[in-house]
DNA sequence: GTACTCACG
DNA sequence: GACGTACGTGAGTACG
């Protein structure tokens, strides 16, 4: 039977559909071999959801996928800016294109595509020959080019938003009917396509124009009647581009196209066909769904073993008989011309310190290929038999300036890949001494970048685990504790095959994990998140922040003044003396002697003594609240105003932190001697430790923070519409939670219902639980449930999003953030309540990394970004980053600096939520927040 | 070296 | 139906 009255034809944008998938899906590759497949993935997901929404009384009789071929089209003779600005398509997209069209014949839909035009043009020819033949059309597709063929039977759907398009939607886009829509984008132009309309006239006033003078004919021939000036002499000066940008947007509604309406009737999929499709491509979820849904079996997707990569190396044994001491310089120079000659070498430094801020240059090792490296002794002392042998150098090393003159060209030629194990210790060392290596490539980055989550990163685990060889252990030669040397006084002879074995590791390991990245699907993460942080902290963490001695040794003495005061009370009030610091005697003390209710706990039988067990002590008792008093102080005295005094360096009057860029499995940096991540702000108190740290004379700290990321994140990723509504305009999410869970309105709300949200939101994103909630909340167990059924009861999409995250951990033992980061959780399918640990971590991790991810791609750029401005990025606090920066530069740094933060997922993810930053300002670090 | 406690996001 | 639970960190202290 022919197409006609009672028929429905679907055409889908498939172009826009590939798009689409590709942007809004990390980077997947496919398991065994490491095609990139995400977009196909992401393709063949949206085709099967509009296959199973499509089943009812409405469902098509006939059905397309159209999409674009080539790039060039008759448009482009038209004008040769014709999508000019258009991005060329990513390189692992490329390959991904003929796999859609092989998707679209899986599922048995028609494939229509034609050299010359574009997808558009095909659709507007089927969408005017279905509506000739009496049969009803929906374009499914969001792009507003084709809103000019909506009317007659002819409608859109918007896929995303899950909205059909008729003639009212398309009045409300652009004020005019579908069949002026074309005069409308004449005019307005559109920047997407790069059609140039009229300059300075948007579509609000293209359909003021239209309406008022009927069509666009009509308005250019009696452009000299429009009463503002500039508008009239804007039309009349481009009349000519106007007609131009009509031609551009304006649809050929008469393809020759090879297939006619009938062929594109809807036929059921071969099931075999699609599932060996699906099967080929490793979709292993839509492959388990389609043949459930078709009542046929799953073909076995095969595991790739991961012994069986045929990329591992063939290596050596680790022989520490063939490493060479280098001890003049035309060896030295022999090895360099070597390493340069190559392009890439492996090095390690030896340094008098674990601090690089104080550390002295040692010696370096280097490695051109495995089990060939040598050692460059330069600074060992001792060992010469007269009084001052201890601190005389040792013989046989080169003199250290000649050495680092050969050294210093080769470690900074762009040309040479310079490969270290955790590369910011080296970075920092040479600095020193004024050596900007570049570029390099970090075994421990590149670990982390495909390993995070099984295992950690430094070179000894790393070894056992992967070459099957035991490093050298450096104890053996600094020993340990007290009678601890340091490196200079090791005898070079013992030196050289430790340090000479440590740059051997490292390259056997760069053989291994580099071909990697790319198979796993890391590629992106290693050289975008990973490899550029290195040069940036390291100069964050040179830079340090200015501390107030002064200021800090004020508060010990303070808090030791009270301290003393309250022990006495807690003696007094227990009746004996005992050490209030012991968790194990407090313990004692409260529930032996005084009788108090609250059990033991603990592996060690001990009574567990928390905060939250003192505070509801508290209540009825002095003692305990005396206790947490003295807690707090003792925490902020011993931990910060004593201890952040000793990490002042000497030399620069200021703190420098280290941060480890592996240390956290979910991309965050950690912080450590001291950790500037957990100064206190929560209690007045502690808070005034911030006044410590300061702005040198002149300037100003300037601390700007992510608003709410993690929650924005996880509306933008489960898709929960209110949530990413409220964001958008601006409420306050925790109210906005609470209003729509209680269905109290906004300007009744009060503190205590906006607290229990607030305790639900942050729940959700730890992977909520009614005993956690009840506890945080201090309710009772059976009413957090109740709250957390609500909840997912009014935003159902946080509860799939949670069951999918755990079934994907399940089914692949990772997860991952929107940025491809994979976090693994071989412990998601444990027994016993690690599964529940796993599970909760898999839940987080994906938000909390993706958190991470957006601030690491704000801090690469940042530097770029402030050049020019008198400022230097000194912390990070996972949302936060501080600056230094000339007082009258203040505003101009806080303008780009913002920018950068928001818009740091750009353009590799497009967030469906605003992301916004606050920031502040003072001299010191309290001020600023 | 491990357990406990508590500081931060 | 019972079990055990908020996610991610680092550091200081007590104690064996």
């Amino acid at each position: 039977m022919a197409f006609g009255k009672g028929h429905h034809l679907h055409l889908v944008d498939g172009s826009a559909f590939i798009f689409r998938a590709y942007h809004a899906l990390p980077p997947l590759t496919r398991k065994s071999d490491g095609l990139p497949i995400g977009a196909v993935a992401g393709f063949c997901n949206m085709i099967y959801r509009m296959i199973e929404a499509n089943t009812g009384p409405d469902a098509p009789t006939h059905a397309a996928v159209i999409f674009d071929k080539g790039s060039h089209t008759f448009r482009n003779d038209l004008y040769d800016q014709y999508k000019a600005n258009r991005e060329a398509m990513p390189e692992d997209l490329r390959p991904q294109i003929p796999l859609t069209r092989d998707a679209t014949r899986a599922f048995n839909l028609a494939c229509i595509e034609m050299e010359g035009f574009e997808a558009d043009d095909i659709i507007a020819t089927y969408a005017r020959m279905a509506r000739e033949a009496g049969g009803r059309c929906t374009i499914i597709s969001s792009d507003k080019d084709m809103m000019q063929l909506v009317g007659d039977g002819v409608e859109m759907f918007d896929a995303m938003k899950n909205n059909r398009i008729g003639r009212d939607g398309v009045l409300e886009k652009f004020g005019v009917g579908p069949e002026r829509v074309v005069d409308v984008q004449a005019l307005a132009g559109d920047s997407v396509d790069n059609v140039p309309g009229a300059p300075g006239i948007g579509i609000k006033t293209a359909a003021l124009l239209i309406n008022e003078y009927g069509d666009l004919d009509q308005l250019l021939a009696r452009a000299d009647e429009i009463k503002q000036p500039k508008r009239r002499q804007t039309l009349i000066d481009h009349a000519d581009q106007i007609r131009l940008s009509r031609q551009l947007v304006l649809l050929d509604e008469n393809v020759d196209l090879a297939e006619s309406l009938d062929d594109l009737e809807v036929r059921e999929p071969d099931a075999e066909q699609l599932l060996s499709f699906l099967a080929e491509m490793e979709f292993r979820t839509l492959t388990k769904r389609v043949a459930e849904q078709m009542g046929a079996e799953a073909p076995t997707i095969a595991e790739p073993t991961p012994e069986a990569a045929p990329d591992a190396p063939e290596m050596p044994a680790i022989d520490h008989s063939k490493y060479e001491i280098v001890n003049d310089v035309k060896t030295l120079q022999d090895w360099v011309d070597r390493a340069v000659a190559r392009g890439e070498v492996a090095f390690d430094t030896e340094t008098t310190s674990l601090n690089e801020m104080v550390a002295e240059l040692v010696g370096v090792s280097l490695c051109i290929e495995p089990g060939e490296a040598c050692y460059i002794p330069l600074l060992h002392r001792g060992g010469g038999d007269d009084l001052f042998a201890d601190t005389a150098l040792a013989e046989g090393q080169i003199p250290f300036e000649d050495a680092l003159a050969v050294l210093k060209p080769m470690l900074e030629d762009d040309s040479v890949l310079k490969i270290a194990q955790n590369a910011k210790y080296d970075v920092k060392v040479l600095a020193n001494y004024g050596i900007t290596v570049a570029p390099i490539d970090d075994t421990m980055l590149l670990s982390y970048a495909l390993h995070a989550g099984l295992h950690n990163h430094g070179m000894d685990a790393l070894s056992e685990r992967y070459l099957g060889h035991t490093p050298l252990p450096i104890k053996a030669l600094i020993g340990s504790g007290k009678s601890q040397i340091t490196f200079d006084r090791v005898a070079i002879a013992d030196a050289a095959p430790y340090a000479a074995e440590d740059a051997d590791i490292t390259l056997r390991f760069h053989k291994l994990f580099k071909p990697k990245l790319h198979q796993v699907g890391v590629t992106k993460v290693y050289e975008r998140l990973e490899r550029p942080l290195v040069p940036v902290l390291a100069r964050m963490e040179r830079s340090g922040i200015k501390v107030d001695r002064e200021v800090l040794s004020r508060m010990s003495n303070a808090f030791a003044q009270k301290m003393a005061g309250l022990e006495a009370e807690i003696h007094e009030l227990a009746g004996e003396t005992f050490n209030v610091g012991s968790p194990a005697q407090l313990g004692e003390i409260l529930f032996d002697k005084m009788g108090l209710d609250g059990g033991k706990k603990g592996k060690a039988g001990k009574y567990s003594t928390g905060a939250d067990i003192l505070e509801d002590l508290a209540t009825e008792h002095d003692l305990p609240a005396r206790v947490l008093d003295w807690r707090q102080l003792s925490k902020l005295k011993s931990t910060y105003t004593d201890a952040l005094q000793d990490h002042i360096n000497p030399d620069t009057g200021r703190v420098h932190t280290s941060y480890s860029i592996a240390g956290a499995n979910t991309g965050r940096l950690a912080s450590t001697d001291p950790n500037l991540q957990n100064i206190p702000i929560r209690s007045e108190e502690g808070r005034r430790i911030r006044e410590a740290f300061v702005a040198e004379p002149g300037k100003v700290l300037v601390a700007l923070d992510y608003s709410q990321i993690e929650l924005r994140i996880l509306a933008h990723i489960a898709g929960i519409d209110a949530l990413k509504e409220a964001f958008k305009e601006g409420q306050d999410i925790h109210a906005a939670t609470a209003s729509e869970m209680f269905n109290v309105p906004l300007e009744d709300m009060t503190s205590d219902v906006r607290r229990q949200a607030k305790a639900i939101n942050f729940g959700v994103i730890y992977g909520i639980s009614g005993f956690g909630l009840a506890r945080n909340l201090r309710i009772p167990r059976a009413e957090a449930q109740g709250f957390i059924d609500r909840y997912f009861e009014r935003f159902p999409g946080i509860r799939t999003y949670m069951d999918d995250t755990k079934a994907f951990a399940k089914e692949n033992l990772y997860v991952q953030t929107l940025f491809g980061r994979k976090i693994h959780t071989p412990e998601i399918n444990a027994k016993g309540p690690g599964a529940g640990f796993a599970g909760r971590a898999a839940i987080n991790a994906p938000i909390q990394g993706t958190a991470a991810d957006i601030i690491r791609r704000a801090m690469v750029r940042m530097e770029d970004a402030i050049e020019g401005i008198p400022a230097k990025m000194l912390l990070q606090v996972h949302d936060e980053l501080v600056f230094e920066v000339d007082e009258d530069a203040t505003d101009a740094l806080i303008a780009r600096a913002r920018e950068v933060m928001e818009g740091a997922a750009h353009p590799a993810v497009h967030l469906s939520v605003p992301i916004t930053v606050d920031a502040g300002q003072g001299a010191n670090w309290a001020e600023a927040h």
